[in-house]
RNA sequence: GUGGCUAUAGCUCAGUUGGCAGAGCGCCUGGUUGUGGUCCAGGAGGUCGCCGGUUCAAGCCCGGUUAGCCACCCCA
């Protein structure tokens, strides 16, 4: 029995996992910088107060501490340091710090590992990386960047479907229509009334119903005017007339909900231009509403809905703010994490190989081994990634060391030359060291679709 | 933090009423004496999560504990 007992929530991928892991964080990263992002790392740590100020949610940060501290360690926060539980509040930390040095609005992405001391699950994590992209603008912050942030991850999520990635849909709704829409009705708990549509897809419209009556002071008029709100969704500008429609009904207009309306339509004219059946109005998506101030995203894989969000974020008006200035922000995280887990878990898409090896070269005798050293050196000084075996067992045993890793190629030095199989199709030919290549598709391990 | 389920070989899992610890896959060796995969034969590999209790006897029953999975909460 194993004597030592993996940590659940803290994933360590196997190698070929790691390459598909490796593949998905080069096209985000080159996919955001073709979107004009600049790369920010920050440090793993922030204050405590920092952390927990943000919306004083009960996040569950882990706090840092040292192993030779004082028992009697401090009971108020001040000093203490926590790992970040995710990407936007170091940014609004680091904007802040580095004000003077950014210019703006000041669009950068970030790839880390965030910490979240939470009871794992199916695709959720204690430790995993997200990839943020954002803008911060200083002082005001253009709408159209709210237009702008869910298209690059379409982007960045539409490049990944060579490699096997199912489509995505990204579902958007805007903080101004649903609290316009609220208050028109009398409704003023804005905040309740959203944490019980988010349970929709749950617990069901009729549940729903009764709750925002016991918890929000709904009248049987009211809630189902929220429900009815919450049923709209399409991908087309006919959802703003829906809901104007609806607003009309039951005379819950306000200016709040037109601006809303208007923010929410120029999104969705733009999405259906530059990623055609991505981007979706949804009316119910409600998580995240009670701290963004207007559009929100969440993202599925269809075909895995289950999964749950693998990409959300939305625009706040005060991401940071030092009391003189405020800069509101608006920017998206995908759950990388998440994503890869499935991707390989659910077999979509795979390594061609588990090592980067694209020829082994075999050892003849240990007597040779220097022939086969120079071989596999003068294949590397061409960029041709090459190992050379660690025993000289019989030839069998080397081409099926090669085998196990997925490894295309076996080199057998010879007196002069050599040659060169392809072990997956057994063609063997003579081949010179320093002139021979394999193809492009077999010089470094790739992701490819599983099936 | 709350609740439910689970824990047996490297992996996936059987194990009957309490009575000698099992299968498939993987791994090693040989058949094939320096060109793999298929096939055949053989082999290695176990603190039955851990601690205690009941019993002549516990993988199995009881208590505790730890870990994992799922759901809630929350969220990528």
């Amino acid at each position: 029995m194993a004597r030592i007992a993996p940590l659940s929530g803290f994933p360590e991928w196997l190698p070929d996992a790691r390459i598909v892991e490796q593949h998905v964080l080069d096209t985000l990263r080159r996919t955001f910088e073709l979107h004009g992002f600049a790369g920010i790392e920050t440090r793993a740590v922030e204050p405590l107060e920092q952390l927990l100020s943000k919306g004083e949610t009960s996040k569950e940060v882990y706090v840092l501490r040292r192993l030779q501290a004082e028992d009697d360690a401090p009971a108020d926060r001040s000093g203490q340091l926590g790992l970040h539980f995710d990407l936007t509040v170091p940014l609004a930390r680091y904007v802040l710090e580095n004000a003077g040095r950014l210019a703006f609005p000041f669009k950068r992405y970030q790839i880390q590992k965030v910490w979240r001391g939470e009871r794992p699950q199916d695709g959720r994590f204690r430790e995993f990386t997200q990839a943020d992209v954002d803008v911060v603008g200083a002082g005001d912050l253009p709408y159209h960047f709210e237009v702008e942030l869910p298209l690059v991850m379409a982007d960045a999520l539409g490049r990944l479907a060579e490699v096997g990635l199912p489509p995505v849909r990204i579902l958007v709704n805007n903080r101004k229509v649903a609290e316009g829409f609220y208050r028109g009705l009398g409704l003023t708990d804005v905040e309740e009334v959203l944490r019980q549509i988010d349970k929709l897809d749950k617990i069901g419209a009729d549940a729903v119903g009764d709750l925002l009556q016991e918890q929000c002071g709904a009248t049987a008029d009211q809630a189902r005017a929220c429900l009815a709100l919450a049923a709209i969704s399409g991908a087309d500008v006919g959802v703003i007339d829906a809901v104007r429609e609806l607003a009309a009904v039951h005379g819950s207009g306000t200016d709040l909900l037109e601006t809303g309306l208007a923010e929410l339509g120029a999104l969705i004219e733009a999405a259906a231009v530059r990623a055609p059946g991505v981007v979706v109005a949804d009316l119910k998506i409600a998580r995240g509403l009670d701290y963004y101030t207007g559009s929100v995203y969440e993202t599925v894989l269809v075909g895995h809905e289950g999964l749950g969000s693998i990409c959300s974020g939305g625009r706040y008006d005060t991401l940071a703010s030092d009391g003189k200035n405020t800069y509101p922000g608006v920017g998206l995280s995908i759950g990388v994490s998440r994503l890869v887990s499935r991707i390989v878990a659910a077999g979509l898409v795979r390594a061609t190989r588990s090592v980067p090896t694209a020829v082994l070269v075999a050892v003849v005798t240990e007597e040779d081994r220097a022939a086969s050293d120079a071989v596999a050196a003068a294949l590397r000084a061409r960029g041709i990634p090459a190992d050379v075996a660690p025993k000289a067992a019989k030839f069998g045993k080397q081409i099926q060391f090669a085998d196990r890793r997925g490894i295309p190629f076996v080199w057998f030095p010879g007196d002069r030359a050599g040659s060169v199989k392809d072990i997956r199709s057994g063609d063997q030919v003579d081949a010179d060291a320093a002139t021979w290549e394999p193809p492009a598709a077999d010089l470094w391990p790739r992701a490819v679709p599983a099936v």
